[in-house]
DNA sequence: GCGTTACCCTAATAACATTAGAAAAATATC
DNA sequence: GATATTTTTCTAATGTTATTAGGGTAACGC
């Protein structure tokens, strides 16, 4: 039992060095020996716990990603109107965002490029993420808030097209000025592309 | 006179040899050995050219963006009207990104996420590329096709993020199918957003 | 006490990027 | 055309880093 609890904190104590020295110095940088140094190990203490480098590079964000949906599924509920959705969604995302940059960075910068993503478990929890985007589209269609001819897809693409550029910018701006700045401008002008009544 | 050729003709041999591994292996799992032996070089002299790996990454698009920078003005030149001007410039983009699939490939999955590349010459090229965008955006303003009230940049924001998105897709999808598929709906979609006439 | 297990270590090994120093090829100079 | 000089390339180190081998130690069950 103490012999579990140790081994979780190592495990833990090894993903929060690699988070803050991947985040820091980007992951070619980050060598195993500081990660494991970080975390008060040796280098080969770590491979009891993780397949490798790369592997955990792969598992850092699980978590994190696992709670997001977990997290959404509460925030949205209750809120009445397709449009209200759409902008708990994105608040609350940046929010989530600027809570765990670390999170976000190694995910955003580091992971999305690995040729390994999409056999990831991140990437099928953010599709899961993302996927929900469907469902508010439909219902602002068949409310009669949004276009009648609107298609969700292509909604989706220039919703999270939009909200990954905001964050990416943020990332590689080294998250120097708010994540808000000028979001609700912005979130007016791209719904107006929803919008009944607004022509194709 | 022999000499220079000689030389531009193998640092081009070693620039085509990376840019292939790089697009087809990742830049990680790409060895200098690899590199070189596709060139028909030692490791050695490959550092005659270029400073090391990272250096060849840093290098490697620098043509292709300049280039684009050069075409952008001839193919808006003549075009009247802020959408129609827009639709070329995505249309042209995305043509351009199919045509040269390596480059794109190493600028968005490599070279963005890399700690450098805002000190790079392919980062202020790609500034430059984007800046024309507001002037787009502005002459909409004035000439009255677009909204009285649209701030250039916020829907630069939108519309450049729509774009990376579809791009990034379809190269992380390893351009599995035709980067134009539904770009005409999409398109259409996104621009009701900056038009005359609807809300903000 | 003794075996088992979980955890961790020191010391290889191997792959790789990069550099040193010299050979070889090309070019210039006489 | 022979020799000096410069350019280009090579073989052979060197140093860094990821990963593995093999063993030690401490807790725990019996």
């Amino acid at each position: 039992m103490t012999n579990k609890v140790i081994k979780g904190n190592t495990r833990d104590r090894i993903i929060e060095s690699a988070k803050k020295l991947f985040a820091e110095q980007g992951y070619q940088k980050t060598t195993v020996i500081d990660i494991s140094k970080q975390a008060g190990l040796s280098e080969a203490a770590l491979y009891e716990y993780f397949q490798g480098k790369e592997d955990l590079l792969l598992t850092i964000p699980d978590l994190w990603v696992s709670e997001l949906i977990e997290d959404l599924k509460e925030q949205l509920f209750g809120i009445k109107g397709a449009f209200n959705k759409l902008r708990k969604y994105l608040w609350w995302y940046l929010r989530r965002i600027e809570e765990a940059p670390l999170d976000a960075k190694i995910v955003y910068l580091f992971l999305k490029t690995n040729a390994n993503f999409m056999e990831t478990e991140v990437y099928s929890n953010v599709k899961i993420l993302y996927s929900s985007l469907i469902d508010i589209f439909e219902e602002g269609r068949a409310s009669g808030e949004m276009k009648p001819d609107l298609n969700p897809y292509f909604a989706r693409t220039i919703f999270i097209g939009t909200m990954e550029h905001i964050v990416t910018r943020w990332l590689v701006k080294d998250m120097s000025y708010s994540l808000f700045d000028n979001l609700e401008d912005t979130f007016d002008l791209m719904v107006d592309a929803f919008k009944k009544g607004n022509s194709t």
